[in-house]
DNA sequence: CTGAAAGCGCTAACAC
DNA sequence: GTGTTAGCGCTTTCAG
């Protein structure tokens, strides 16, 4: 292991001013500078990250907290962490997975207490999510991929719900559609006031309105068979709703079951939107679904990237809201005539 | 941050006394150890990390190498992840996700050289794959997910291939099958040279032959539209085949399209398999498909765990294989009578 | 502009 | 058994 010694030995300077040379943090004569960096190519010098890091308070490693996998792990989770440890490493920093095995507050008490991080990165944000007044109070850097309710001046980076609800009603009335149903995320399977699905209820629902929409909410199918059932509930209560947004993957396919188990067929007697699941899993379908795609691999990427320039430098809050992206697949038409089914 | 000067102090004892009391690296009187267990547990001390590691050359760090994701990501690489973090936290270890962006053999150069990380956890690993011989040479701990073509006595966690397509082939011919055909990874979305493609594509042939079952290979979909392709092909040139391997969930999609627009069912006309893939992923299937999922949280459990246990004492390479395990869904079922379609 | 020296928090010889 | 001392490799005063 070369060391900034050999570095400075070779240089023929002192240590002192070989760490100088390299880093920038104080004027150092050109000629010494080249002498200095071409020894530590030549040796192939790594600054040792512990070592700087006990010195300097900072490592430049973050960490994700990563929540259990409640229902199995969807593509998502994964590409917040990709992104996340994507713009980290350009931006010369590293990403600590951190698994909340013990739950979360124990975890981030330990993990913070170990001086091995200079900053948190939050997932799966709640919207009364206890973890970020933990954080503050700690005074540890951290920002959010998601949001509590009240964000306050917390960094944070979150899909933009409102542009995506009105994104999504814009897309079906544009078709010509009158009335919409929303079949949201189960209650199960994430926390307890998980933004997403309360975002996403309320901002479907004003989109709606505003854009003149008849519009049924209230089912919250998690499964196949629940979102069949959901399905024929909904068609019974509503039989003139001709497009219906669904949440989750696993319901849609128990909806495409029903649609074809009463006759009915995809898109001409019913559009259907898949929210916040990928394309990759929308291609998986017959007819290929519309989706509005999460920005997943961006948001990483954005919270890694405030949460870094956050701990370089203070200012206001960062906070970014990116909306899902609209794929029009073949699961949307124009509704049949005279409307209904 | 309280520091272990603190908690001497409070416990009236020296420094080094302190740190054996709570390392139990030197013999401490049990009076002693108490007083510096509760001072320590008063204080809520935390050992910094980096001060420790600087120290004893041991971070508790491992790093696990992840490839870009060429094709999108799948669960299976997201549950290597998890597992491998959730194992390592649970022995006092913490995982860095490291993106392989520069390419690999940069990555681990830098990586190495930070003295950061105490060993590094390798996936998707390619029958030649270059990086466990930069590794070795380099002198640093590390296991893989997956393995070479010759693993050695290199630490490895790999799929079973021999035994999953044993059950595979058991489990069709068991229904009465009598022709088997597979559909391996497409070439591109994958290291060349990507072991579970070959080893699957091996192990397969050599299961059928066994079993006395004929055998058909050959086809390497990568898309919906290419596994319809395929199908059509496979098909014409073998009608007699009624039973089909996929190893690529898009191109399984494309199979179910081909096989409804020839006019055959699923599983009266054909019995399809899903090989390495999730049960999650089956389930979007109607009917939903008999899977070999593969074991990938187990398999990143498995890797951290004998990473580790390398790390903290020599001993033979751990070598572990786990079959894949067989879901049988509603896409298996005796062939026709007479066979062929 | 450069060098010498102190010290981050901890572990590990070495004395007592 | 316990305390004292010397660093791990680096950054950062402080002199020169």
């Amino acid at each position: 292991m070369t060391s900034l010694r050999d570095v400075a030995e070779r240089a023929r300077v002192a240590v002192s001013t070989a760490s100088a040379a390299l880093n920038g943090t104080r004027p150092v004569a050109a000629a010494t500078r080249r002498r200095v960096e071409r020894a530590a190519a030549e040796l192939g010098y790594r600054p040792n990250l512990l070592a700087r890091g006990l010195q300097s308070k900072r490592t430049r490693i973050l960490a994700l907290l990563f929540p259990a996998p409640r229902g199995g792990f969807g593509l998502t989770e994964m590409q917040f962490a990709t992104g996340a440890a994507e713009a980290a490493g350009e931006l010369g920093y590293h990403l600590l997975l951190s698994p909340e095995s013990a739950g979360p507050i124990e975890e981030l008490r330990h993990l913070t207490g170990l001086g091995l991080v200079d900053g948190v990165l939050l997932m799966e944000v709640a919207l009364d999510d206890e973890r970020p007044r933990f954080l503050a109070e700690a005074g540890v850097p951290f920002a959010m991929i998601g949001r509590t309710r009240e964000p306050g001046t917390i960094d944070y980076a979150d899909i933009d719900f409102a542009a995506t609800a009105r994104d999504a009603v814009a897309h079906v009335a544009g078709l010509g559609h009158r009335k919409l149903a929303l079949f949201n995320l189960a209650e199960d399977g994430h926390p307890a006031g998980y933004g997403p699905a309360v975002r996403a209820g309320e901002e479907f629902a004003r989109a709606a309105r505003e854009r003149g929409l008849a519009y049924v909410a209230g089912f919250r199918p998690g499964s196949a068979e629940e979102g069949g059932k959901a399905f024929d509930d909904l068609l019974d209560a509503h039989p003139d709703v001709t497009a219906l947004a669904v949440m989750d993957d696993r319901a849609a396919v128990g909806v495409i079951t029903a649609v074809a188990r009463r006759g009915l067929r995809i898109p001409e007697d019913l559009t259907l939107l898949l929210v916040l699941s990928s394309a990759r899993v929308a291609e998986m379908f017959h007819p290929r679904l519309t989706t509005l795609e999460p920005p997943s691999t961006e948001l990483g990427r954005l919270g890694a990237r405030m949460l870094i320039d956050r701990l370089q430098g203070d200012g206001p809050p960062r906070q970014r809201l990116v909306p899902c992206r609209l794929v029009v697949g073949d699961s949307s038409a124009p509704p049949r005539e005279g409307g209904g089914s």
